[in-house]
RNA sequence: GGAGAGGUGGCCGAGUGGUUGAAGGCGCUAGUCUCGAAAACUAGUAUGCGCGCAAGUGUAUCGAGGGUUCGAAUCCCUCCCUCUCCGCCA
């Protein structure tokens, strides 16, 4: 969420901001109005507070010398209820201000450009080489369901559409794909963790997920649980409540976990094969940065998820985000797509985000200037290094022989142990 | 799951209704001393919110939320968590 400060002194600003994201800006009135009367309330109680607190004294201290007080404890008694009602109509206009606040996405940075969807994202960038062999490439369904690597039917059976099962080598693939990730985040100067996979409701709602997207999250309703949708939820929980020194900054985790999406609402030709399932291992890097550099944080991290693209040798290209197509809590993103030859389109396989203060400042993540002075709010960020299965969806189409095997790339021979499926 | 104990500042730990935001110790920071360091000594050392240009000031916070009271770290209720023993178990 936004400062309430920043929204009190900028409001036409934050409206701004709020309709480039395509969000509704009379919320912006709303939170100004209830934070008005939260302060005048503030000041009303702590006025009766502070009389009672001086009364109390008085009254400790005619006890300690045996005089009578019940006058003014009697006068205390009326001020008491009076602090009782304010404070119970400051604790509601409070709830109200925290909800509305939820309820104001993420600013888009200056450098977004300013759009309504997906037409309108920029392409910066492009790698790789085109697939150049003369025969029609197969998509990958058919490869994997021909090399017994992925087994979409018993998924099914087992649990549902959308489960595939890996067998064989291609579940050996996937364990590969994973090690050679966290390897290279790790390279890269990254600790690697492996988090929780079920959260509690104060953590998806210091990411963003709750509110929000509660409609893409399994739910354990007995325990009160969420099922992760990424590890970016557990992993940026981490430091909660803290107050880190600025010394430890940046802060760069690395995790590889399942990630549990219902994808309510998705149905058709993207979700065929490995394109959109509802269980998927991805290795995810959260840094947690000095809010004087996160947009360098934010390149760099970019580059770190292409490198393993570029390494795989897969074609991809780097989008820029516009402001109406880049979710609630980013200031700023990019999507990596990989080029996916058997079907002819580009398959997102990370998303690289700045939230700045946003996510830190509902997470009460901080850290204490070297210089002294207030802990200030880190600067949180998030990319996916990569989400394995359009990876592996792209990896095998575009190492496909005419003879309908998969020449697994050199780099990861030393993970695998094999070099050729089929 | 059953029985019991307990949750106080960065850490340890005192405190069972009245100047207790909280003794004492450790740690940390600065100063004195020293060629330098250690030791010793001195001082400082939480966070949120409101008001204020600021200095500052008011208020809240002793696991969380309610309640009793003129007044709660201290009493009552609910919840959460930790520890010990038993049970179950990868």
């Amino acid at each position: 969420m936004l400062d309430i400060r920043f929204i009190r002194e900028n409001k036409d600003r934050v409206k701004e901001g709020v309709i480039k994201k395509g969000e509704v800006p009379s919320k912006v009135d709303e939170v100004v109005h209830a934070d008005e009367r939260r302060r005048k309330l503030v000041q009303q109680g702590e006025d009766l507070k502070s009389r009672k607190n001086a009364v109390s004294a008085q009254v400790a201290k005619m006890k300690a010398n045996k005089e009578d007080a019940s006058a003014i404890i009697a006068e205390m008694k009326v001020v008491a209820e009076k602090i009782k009602v304010i404070d119970r109509e400051l604790r509601e206009v409070e709830e109200t201000l925290r909800s509305l606040l939820l309820q104001i996405p993420n600013l888009p940075h200056p450098s977004v450009p300013v759009g309504k969807g997906p037409d309108e994202n920029q392409i910066i960038s492009t790698w790789g080489e085109p697939f150049l062999i003369d025969f029609s490439p197969k998509p990958h369904w058919e490869l994997a369901e021909k090399l017994n690597i992925v087994d979409f039917t018993r998924g099914t059976k087992i649990t549902g559409t959308g489960y595939p099962v890996y067998v064989g080598k291609g579940a050996q693939l996937d364990r590969a794909l994973v090690n050679f990730f966290l390897d290279e985040a790790t390279a890269n100067g990254y600790t690697e963790v492996f988090p929780p996979l079920l959260v509690n409701a104060t953590s998806a709602t210091g990411t963003g997920q709750l509110p929000d997207k509660e409609d893409q999250m399994y739910v354990v309703p007995r325990d009160d649980f969420y099922l992760v949708p990424t590890a970016e939820v557990p992993v940026t929980n981490f430091y909660r409540d803290e107050i880190l020194a600025e010394r430890q900054l940046p802060i760069k985790f690395s995790a590889c976990t399942p990630c549990f999406r219902r994808e309510a609402g998705s149905y058709g030709k993207d979700v065929r094969g490995l394109n959109r399932v509802h269980q998927f291992n991805k290795v995810e890097l959260v840094k947690f940065v000095h809010p004087d550099n996160s947009y360098e944080e934010l390149e760099s991290l970019c580059h770190d998820a292409e490198r393993v693209l570029q390494k795989l040798g897969l074609q991809y290209h780097l989008l820029l985000m516009c402001s109406g197509d880049m979710g609630f809590t980013q200031a700023k993103k990019y999507d990596l797509e990989v080029w996916s030859v058997g079907q002819q389109k580009w398959l997102e396989v990370s998303s690289v985000s700045n939230f700045e203060s946003y996510q830190a400042r509902r997470m009460n993540i901080r850290f204490r200037p070297e210089r002294g002075g207030k802990p200030e709010i880190v600067h949180t960020l998030n990319g996916s290094a990569l989400a394995l299965p359009r990876v592996i969806a792209a990896l095998l189409e575009h190492y496909q022989t005419p003879e309908g095997k998969v020449i697994i790339p050199k780099i990861l021979h030393e993970y695998t142990g094999f070099e050729v499926i089929g």
